[in-house]
DNA sequence: CTTAATAAGGATATTTAATATCCTTAAGGA
DNA sequence: TCCTTAAGGATATTAAATATCCTTATTAAG
């Protein structure tokens, strides 16, 4: 079980545009150079954030992303759940039913308890991802990245929005 | 990003295993029977369960699968780890060093904070799975399912162990 | 001792999902 | 008018999940 490579993509780029002075907007093709990323698969990945209202597009020259709200509105878990969907890792196929004691068609009245188990551990998951905004990663980075690194790259990007 | 269908399967087993008398055991065939699932398949689900030391087997007629251990020591996250490996669900593929600001073969301090918090999540979804053992399963089981389904499973698997 | 049943595991096929590229369209700015 | 861009459909490529088949060694039952 592997979440997409386009998860580690979108939260970098949500990471950048959470730094972009309001107004501008950055292109797919730069949030391509800089992660070093294919170019056109990476488009799927913001559309998928477009798409869930993360971020806003714009076309034509000087056009690309920004984002929709504030660093502080913005979760992991929005964004995680934008490229990889919202259901859950565990997928209950109610093996249980084959049970050949069971007459056919029997149906109990709630979940198994073996998915409602494995559901909850899915929820644990996402309640983590939930605590986290952009806003929080932006005060760690800046606290974890040498800033001439901070700096150097926050005028790349400058340069090309 | 989905787990395996094995998962349930292996957490099934396990379940049932649970609730053999000591000394017996059960056989691929029976497990397979009972839950509906391909035979040679779910065969390599329970040697992952074998070779985590979760559940022991015996050859020849009568042989099978019973637990190594007590109900009380096998964990959700046993299974799961032995049917899926130990690796994180996030691979950070460090395209942070794509940035071309930085210079070729830059490598920093820590994690990349962005990493860091998708392993935290990931960490709460293994505790919560360690939270659960099979014994706190079968008393929810006791609990949920109708008595005299219980009673006639057992009765068939008894017959086969 | 012989025989049938079984787990273990290697090899391979099939199906599905992830990854990636290509191309067309419509919109926006110079 | 021309160039740049996002959106999205179509398709190709690669990897993983799912499934089957077969061989071997071991064990218990007859
Ligand atoms: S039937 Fe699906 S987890 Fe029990
Ligand atoms: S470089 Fe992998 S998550 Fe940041």
């Amino acid at each position: 079980m592997q979440l997409r490579n386009q998860v580690e993509w979108a939260l970098h780029c949500c990471s950048v545009l959470a730094g972009l002075p309001a107004g501008r907007y950055l292109s797919t093709k730069v949030l391509a150079e800089l992660h070093g990323v294919p170019k056109e698969y990476l488009s799927k990945a913001l559309q998928g954030l477009s798409q869930a209202g993360l971020v806003e597009s714009t076309l034509g020259p000087s056009g690309g992303y920004r984002l929709a709200k504030t660093p502080g509105q913005i979760t992991f878990l929005d964004i995680v759940e934008a490229v990889e969907g919202k259901t859950s890792s565990f997928v209950c196929d109610n093996i249980r039913y084959n049970n050949p004691c069971l007459r056919k068609g029997y149906r109990a009245d709630g979940a198994c308890a073996i998915a409602q188990v494995m559901w909850d551990a899915d929820q644990a998951w996402r309640d983590k991802l939930r605590s986290v905004s952009l806003a929080d990663l932006g005060k760690t980075l800046r606290k974890t990245v040498p800033a001439d690194i901070l700096d150097k790259t926050q005028g790349w990007v400058l340069e090309r929005s």
